[in-house]
DNA sequence: TGTACATCAGTGAACGCGCGTTCACTGATGTAC
DNA sequence: TGTACATCAGTGAACGCGCGTTCACTGATGTAC
């Protein structure tokens, strides 16, 4: 998998050489994620990415401090792809802003999508929590707009139930973190975890009983 | 730290150098355990446990087929710390077994065992859940007696909730893992996860959080 | 009880590896006047 | 519009590092007869 131009192979003059504008520094993210996809955080080298760009490898440090900074933009790259997934998934989900079945629905559609996206990209939900120093989880990238995080979007998601009327205020307060955790937790035990050679079949249901735990912990 | 005599200062004919049987493998996975301790999985690394030892590098295959071998080994004796003290704060809890109050006082010592290791030890934590290809936790180490392991230990309290009346038999089924994935989400989450910088109070009050939430699914 | 021999558990030296990072450089691009 | 210069973004070469692992060896311990 070669993104960019390998300097072996190098266009004859046809082209500048140069690339545009932040070229290199996005096709570095793009490399180092795949490389995360592949192998984890831990695969996310330095040297191997310039390599993927076609660049020496010391060009990296044009684009960023050191190692550490390069991983800090590839986490939060690993991030936004389990929030569009999260977005997505709740998009899907029919019945209008307020009707109670429907909010339900939406916040299920959620931790569906978490369990999927660990499940089909190990190698990024584990670099999605790898983060070197940065959080960028509950905060969002802009002050104004919905909170498109990970995390924002499951708060949204009780809001809505909230405003639905299928939750009381009272029980909504901190909400969001148990049952973050649960799913969570399912995730990591039944991906990377202890629980991670169970049969598909299985895992399922377990994901099922951490749903319907989360569902009973709102009634 | 050093374990044993390091090379340098050798007994001058004192003692016979041979070390007792099984004394360097277990230096071994002692000195692995503490470099665990300090900087989680990735920082067992055969070389340096060797010289914790006092013995030269390659010594190390005597014992162990590789590293992993090495990894794993420490691996199961975080796990044992971890279940140690699960026994530890369910034997303080008073009450006879059976009794519905102390059925659920002992559920809960569990649970708050497990913060209180992932908190205390975030290293030791991380290498009991980096096991590089075995589980060993939820298989006993022997075939008969009570299971000491962590999810044995959360299952035996569950049974006891069942026994004192206080958890319908239907309900029981599976239960053991949205708990386990409660507790060990938010222990993952709060400690290296993106909660990690929390202060201590907001922490706790997490973790009460996802207690009551597991208190509230059963019922 | 004594001898012969196999096994065990260590030593010493070396290997190749790939990494992150630094240095001095060069030529293209953008900017000020 | 043209020139002078600063900045940017790359190259090329090299560094030190510590790791896991292999090889051939040696001397002590345990075992068979």
């Amino acid at each position: 998998m070669t993104l960019g131009r390998p300097a072996a192979e190098a266009s004859p003059a046809e082209q500048p050489r140069r690339r545009p504008r932040g070229a290199v520094r996005d096709g570095l993210v793009t490399a180092g994620l795949e490389l995360a996809r592949n192998g984890g955080p831990d695969a996310v080298v330095l040297r191997e990415a310039t390599r993927m760009v076609g660049v020496v490898p010391n060009a990296a440090y044009r684009h960023f401090a050191d190692r550490d900074e390069l991983l800090a933009a590839v986490c939060a790259a690993a991030i936004g792809e389990l929030a569009d997934r999260m977005t997505e998934g709740v998009a899907r989900v029919p019945g209008e802003y307020g009707d109670p079945a429907a909010a339900g629905e939406r916040l299920r559609a959620i931790g569906t999508a978490y369990f999927a996206f660990a499940h089909d990209e190990p190698g990024l939900f584990a670099t999605a929590f790898a983060l070197p120093q940065q959080h960028a989880y509950g905060t969002p990238d802009d002050a104004a707009g919905p909170d498109r995080t990970p995390l924002g979007q499951l708060r949204a998601a009780l809001d809505e139930l909230v405003d639905a009327g299928a939750l009381d205020p009272q029980r909504r307060l901190g909400k969001e973190y148990p049952i973050w955790s649960t799913v969570h937790g399912m995730a990591v035990l039944s991906g990377q975890g202890p629980l991670r050679d169970l049969p598909d079949v299985d895992r399922r249901q377990l994901e099922e009983l951490a749903l319907m735990m989360i569902g009973e912990s709102l009634r």
